[in-house]
RNA sequence: CGGGGCGUAGCGCAGCCUGGUAGCGCGCCAGCUUUGGGAGCUGGAUGUCGAAGGUUCAAAUCCUUUCGCCCCGACCA
């Protein structure tokens, strides 16, 4: 299983090699390998996250949020406040024990953040006094480490990029409202940017968000057919303003604690497109997420057809430009065509111009979409006009694509039968069943069969609610929840 | 933590059993010929053989210790 440079296994061979390979290949990421589970974020990986945050911020910022930054260094007392949050976060938390060359008292150590909600509620409690201070509507774009025993590249590293949003509200139906306006918006953003497309559900108790009283999520589903989370919004109720004092006084002059939230999406998404849209050629891109929409390779072989061709190339290029295509002219010397071809398909280009002497001569240029087997010839005279209609048509392609792989490995299932043969030998698809709701009857299941609830459906995500019966207890189950093994 | 495996050029590996002073493929550099789907030829550069100690005239190779990494399980999301 080597790490062979060129070498994409098929997806069907070995999913998780396949995914490796299409990273490399497509120079997204690479291990650090000198930093235990971290990760480097190359260029062109990273000019996919900058597309990513430039959307959500912009939307974030629509919806009444403002950005801040609070410190990577989180006094171990902070963590300690709140039960259920220390409970689960301390098995993965790095703590600071040195500093200035001396040991630190224990009381003075460290936490580097694995989230942010106990700093926040600490200068959320300094900030607020009044119901005139509410809503307080926070997001912060940072890094977090997380001490993980398995890391995959994106979908699970050690330190990861995300944002967080923190919000405090007067009450708990605002509180909830702003939940349920955060899911919506994620679910638009992976939808509508990603054409990835997800089921919005709550989550279980023993899924939930260690601290808060109710997760939500999205859910997508990956190639292989397991569930990833690719954003969670919480309702944190009033406990960590309890826990820290987030004290605010009402319209009726009433001393009461705030209501907060939290949500945040990380560079798993990246993992997400990948395991998404990709094939075995390599990385596909949506084009409202690819750094390089269309890549024009210029073809000569005498020195007066490369003066021909290369101020055409360039020309062209500027105009693509002008139009708003993120356009890049590969004029590289000393690599011929057809391995700038491999190289760009590889890196998950939507669409490739070839523009030689024929084309200039004809007037029309050979094209070939990331998604399509032939060749198309389009006028280069209009194809700064014409590009655009051709990249929201890949767009709403990879969606549509997305969306029957979904169906078509989706499925309804009524007996444990029929749901350990759906889940045998590490197989996975989406699986709408009934449960009896206990989280004894979800750990029996997890223990068997390593499947889990990903998430109990919003109206409209899923089957509409009927009764039935449990399929492991037979118990009496109000709904079908959506099972899957997950990342 | 239990089981297994691996550290030799930038990457992937051979050499180790049977000790004799470093090799292959890819990549890189130069030149020429090429260029519409991963180019060919010629020449060239690159190594504390993971580390420390020992045995020996001589160690990548044998012995001891040690560090690191990977896989499976366990654990975790």
């Amino acid at each position: 299983m080597a790490e062979e440079k060129g070498k994409i296994t098929p997806q069907v061979e070995d999913f998780p090699q396949w995914y490796q390979d299409v990273v490399r290949e497509g120079d997204l990421a690479e291990a650090a390998k000198v930093v235990k589970g971290c990760m480097v974020i190359k260029p062109h990986g990273y000019a996919i996250w900058e597309k990513i945050q430039a959307d959500l911020d912009r939307r974030f910022k629509e919806t009444g949020h403002k950005n801040a930054y609070f410190p990577l260094l989180i006094p171990m007392s902070f963590l300690n406040k709140e039960a259920q949050h220390v409970e689960g976060f301390a098995p993965e938390v790095a703590v600071v024990t040195h500093a200035g060359g001396k040991a630190l008292p224990e009381g003075e150590q460290y936490a580097i953040r694995p989230t942010s909600e106990t700093i926040i509620g600490h200068f959320f409690s300094k900030w607020i006094d009044s119901y005139r201070d509410l809503p307080l509507l926070i997001n912060q774009w940072a890094n977090v480490m997380r001490w993980e025993v398995h890391t995959r590249l994106f979908l699970r590293t050690t330190e990861f990029l995300w944002q967080e949003g923190h919000t405090a509200h007067a009450d708990h139906d605002e509180a909830y409202e702003e939940v349920l306006r955060i899911l919506d918006l994620y679910g638009d953003f992976a939808q509508n940017v990603m054409a990835m497309p997800v089921i919005r559900g709550i989550k279980t108790e023993s899924e939930k968000f260690a601290g808060a009283v109710q997760t939500m999520s999205i859910e997508a589903m990956m190639r292989d057919g397991k569930a990833l989370q690719a954003g969670t919004s919480h309702d944190l109720g009033q406990n960590f303003g309890v826990a820290f004092d987030v004290k605010f006084q009402n319209e009726e002059g009433r001393e009461d604690y705030v209501w907060q939230t939290s949500w945040g999406v990380s560079t798993r998404l990246i993992g997400g497109l990948i395991m998404t849209h990709s094939d075995d050629t390599g990385l596909i891109l949506p084009p409202k997420l690819a750094p390089v929409q269309a890549v024009i390779v210029p073809i000569f072989r005498k020195a007066h057809e490369k003066e021909k061709v290369l101020p055409a190339a360039a020309g062209l290029r500027d105009e693509l430009k002008a139009a708003g295509v993120a356009v890049e002219l590969d004029d590289r010397e000393g690599k011929r065509p057809g391995e700038k071809y491999y190289e760009w398909e590889r890196k998950g280009v939507p669409i490739r111009i070839e523009l030689g002497p024929r084309d200039i001569e004809s007037g029309e240029a050979m094209t070939k979409l990331r998604i399509a087997d032939g060749k198309v010839k389009m006028p280069i005279a209009t194809l700064a006009q014409d590009l655009g209609g051709v990249l929201d048509g890949f767009q709403d392609f990879l969606l549509e694509r997305a969306v029957k792989f979904r169906e078509d490995n989706t499925v309804t299932i009524d007996s444990w039968d029929d749901f350990t043969d759906v889940f045998k030998d590490g197989e996975s698809r989406f699986a709408w069943c009934h449960w009896d709701g206990t989280a004894q009857t979800e750990a029996a299941i997890k223990e068997e069969t390593k499947v889990t609830i990903r998430c109990i459906p919003l109206d409209g995500q899923g089957p509409d609610p009927e009764p039935g019966k449990c399929i492991k207890t037979g118990k009496p189950s109000a709904r079908r929840v959506l099972f899957a093994r997950a990342y």
